[in-house]
DNA sequence: TCTGGGGTCCTAGGACCC
DNA sequence: TCTGGGGTCCTAGGACCC
């Protein structure tokens, strides 16, 4: 029988500004120092340019407005894929169950870790400052009962933090957050929300689904409503298999020549097809991806009856895709094109999310 | 404030089948 | 003219995450 009630036995592991921190790492020079990562768009800015405003996913023009002092520093990828093997080998080594979010950031499951490996916090403790030696990164860490709190959680003890948030704390934890702040709301859904004058976690949590239902609509109301409830069942799940291979990349404002279209189209699909092979993935549903001017964005899918990892079929999928939404392009400007390769063989088909309330598992 | 590159999950509707 | 009940697969779009 599965068991999500009881102890706070969820981690919940960040490094801190990840691409600016390993930046700080490998040239001591920039410690201190307002650090951006990446040109075009901020992918990471170290806590002191935090401070003037500058946040990730922001336009580097802006960015630079706002701190012109701050050092851009260029990413290097083989660094942050190294950075990332050595977290987890720590994270490992600590916690029996890791599921991977992301390249710097994981949920653990401390339940079955043994006494010898003494309390959640104990762990927790241990966690950060073997990042710290072994690895020269901050890592902030939540603890909670489930998925949910322990996220929350190390979202407010950054920088370079602890929260155990115990099961007795959590109510009046959540409660305390801002809507948009709650993992699982974005933009979208904050906004209906605040048209209706609910702006905390805790005024959520006195509606009752169908009340959330009407407003949000069947799908993201119970999600919702289950959020601000903290009924989240989600396990801690190890080796969840990849569900799709993708590349994509922006393109200038303007015309774009079909010739370049078509040649950007190869380069994205050998990008894909490669690294299918060197996995050993095949996928049947080719998919192609398209942003325009306005930043409305459509998808256009093809399934095919085998799966493949080979270049030839998908590429013909994408450009018989590509030919169908030629009209579109004419009448809106490409700004982004992308393929991507889902319904990969043996990957299952999907419905993962456990958070369920009335699930009762036998 | 105009926004990169990589993913995930959910839902609705239509086609098709028994 | 009215028209059951169950299921799967595919496509398109929306929303969210790091």
């Amino acid at each position: 029988v599965f068991v999500s009630d009881g102890a706070a036995t969820i981690l919940h592991a960040d490094v801190d500004a990840f691409f600016a921190s390993v930046a700080q790492r490998d040239d001591p020079c920039l410690l201190g120092l307002p650090v951006i990562v990446g040109a075009g768009v901020v992918m990471a800015a170290s806590y002191e340019a935090r401070r003037f405003g500058i946040r990730s996913g922001m336009g580097g023009a802006r960015a630079r407005r706002l701190c012109p002092q701050a050092v851009i520093a260029t990413p290097g990828w083989d660094a942050y894929v190294d950075a990332s093997r050595e977290l987890f080998a720590v994270l490992h080594r600590l916690a029996p169950v890791v599921e991977r979010m992301g390249i710097e950031e994981a949920f653990l499951d401390v339940a079955r870790a043994g006494p010898a490996a003494g309390s959640p916090r104990d762990i927790a403790v241990r966690l950060r400052a073997e990042v710290r030696d072994e690895v020269g990164l901050p890592v902030t860490v939540g603890v909670g009962r489930t998925k949910l709190v322990a996220k929350m959680a190390s979202r407010a003890a950054k920088p370079d933090g602890l929260l155990v948030v115990s099961p007795d704390e959590e109510r009046a934890f959540l409660n305390a957050l801002a809507v948009q702040e709650l993992w699982g709301i974005g933009p979208a859904i904050a906004k209906k929300l605040h048209l209706q004058g609910l702006s905390t976690v805790g005024e959520l949590a006195r509606l009752d689904e169908a009340t959330l239902v009407a407003i949000l609509g069947t799908g993201p109301g119970r999600h919702v409503h289950l959020l601000a409830q903290n009924r989240d069942r989600r396990p801690v799940q190890p080796n969840r298999p990849r569900r799709s291979y993708g590349a994509q990349r922006s393109l200038r404002r303007g015309r774009t020549e079909p010739v370049d279209l078509d040649e950007t189209l190869v380069g994205l699909v050998d990008r894909v097809a490669r690294r299918m092979h060197a996995t050993g993935a095949a996928g049947r549903t080719i998919l192609l991806r398209l942003r325009f001017d306005d930043y409305t964005r459509i998808a256009r899918s093809h399934t095919l009856p085998e799966a493949t990892a080979e270049r030839e079929p998908i590429l013909a999928a994408t450009r018989m895709l590509l030919a169908d939404a030629m009209a579109l392009i004419e009448r809106e400007g490409l700004t982004c094109i992308g393929v991507a390769v889902a319904n990969l063989a043996g990957a299952g088909s999907g419905r993962q999310l456990e958070l369920a309330i009335g699930d009762q598992p036998e």
